[in-house]
DNA sequence: TATTTGTCGAGACTGAACGTCTCTGCAAAC
DNA sequence: GTTTGCAGAGACGTTCAGTCTCGACAAATA
């Protein structure tokens, strides 16, 4: 049934500037706190190009909101390695937790965990996103058990999920801020699996 | 300039029959998988109720699932003393986790949060209701620490925060399950900190 | 009992937003 | 130079929240 194509392209192609015109006007307006929920409209505004274009090359608003996302989820996580196992962990977890005081990225990523929840292409860039994180925090944890500054029986997939579901339980809820103290008092809470 | 009521009530009164109704819709409706998101139609349509009526009563849709689920709220955590603190939070957590085995009720409680971030009076009824459960599992923690069994230092509303967190990273992640494996292996490294 | 008052269900209406369709212009391949 | 398909613009259909209006009716009062 599906007989391809039947000869080269021919015709105007795709505009890749507006792709990426499209992409950043989309970012935009996502770190704007005012704006809660970015309309189509909007972008296409923001980024000078007409409407259709976006659905030329999205499916829908959701994808294009999860690929401006993903395009900048490559935050950069400081590596540290101090010599103390404590002072990495600490520092690594005040970095993150330091990334949410910025409003803007925190009400971001509120947005972008509330859109997960019913848009599968922006809860496959939340996946990713997170994955990445878990692993740059894994291979830390790793370093402190091979030191044996942890349990070496400790499960360390479990610590990276507490320590991550900390901050996001904070800041989805509100309840506890996430300020140094909070980052210092979890990392000692962590470090306290001590083998 | 407010003079207040200048005379007694007249005139018919609001049917709470109808309120009845509308909230057991609501949290029905909620529960319902197939629906992405309750609309005031449907609210309106399976109560038998005019859209006013509704708006008679809440101020917006938000309210109106705030208040259906508040009533619905208070899950029975069972009180757990064996004896043994160790076993007594890893059946805690257990129980926690199970309960959003049911997808009903891990579909609501992902819509809940959702919602939350852009409803304030979605958000106020999950922080209380979040606020039960932390003082439920807080004072299981202090009853462990009284007994010896977690350090006299630990930050106990830091380690109800690790527990939660998990719980709702993985909630609203999806990355790994929250069976009983987990529940254990969570309580396990909670327990760790052992004083 | 008759009047007043405010709720009832029903439905029209407004406004926001998504997503589609159509139009004219234009650029790229043939 | 012709064909093809993207460009921006905007009209359009649809869904949904929330408001407004209407005739019916129930409760309190006179």
């Amino acid at each position: 049934m599906d007989d391809g194509p039947r000869r080269p392209h021919t015709g105007r192609r795709r505009n890749d500037a507006a792709k990426e015109a499209i992409l950043d006007a989309t970012f935009r307006l996502l770190s704007d706190p005012g704006t809660d929920g970015v309309t189509i409209e909007a972008i296409a505004a923001e980024a000078g190009v007409g409407r259709q274009t976006i659905y030329r090359w999205w499916p829908s608003k959701g994808a294009v909101v999860a690929d401006a996302l993903a395009r900048h989820a490559r935050v950069v996580v400081p590596e540290r390695d101090t010599g103390s196992f404590t002072a990495d962990l600490a520092a690594f977890l005040t970095d993150s937790f330091a990334g949410l005081g910025n409003e803007d990225l925190a009400n971001r990523l509120r947005q972008i965990v509330a859109e997960a929840q019913h848009d599968e292409h922006v809860a496959r860039v939340l996946a990713d996103f997170t994955a990445v994180r878990r692993t740059a925090l894994r291979v830390l944890l790793e370093r402190g058990r091979d030191a044996g500054e942890l349990a070496a029986a400790a499960d360390l997939d479990m610590l990276v999920d507490m320590a991550y579901g900390v901050l996001y339980y904070r800041l989805l809820v509100s309840h506890a801020p996430l300020d140094e103290q909070a980052a210092r008092s979890l990392a000692a809470e962590l470090a306290r699996s001590a083998g």
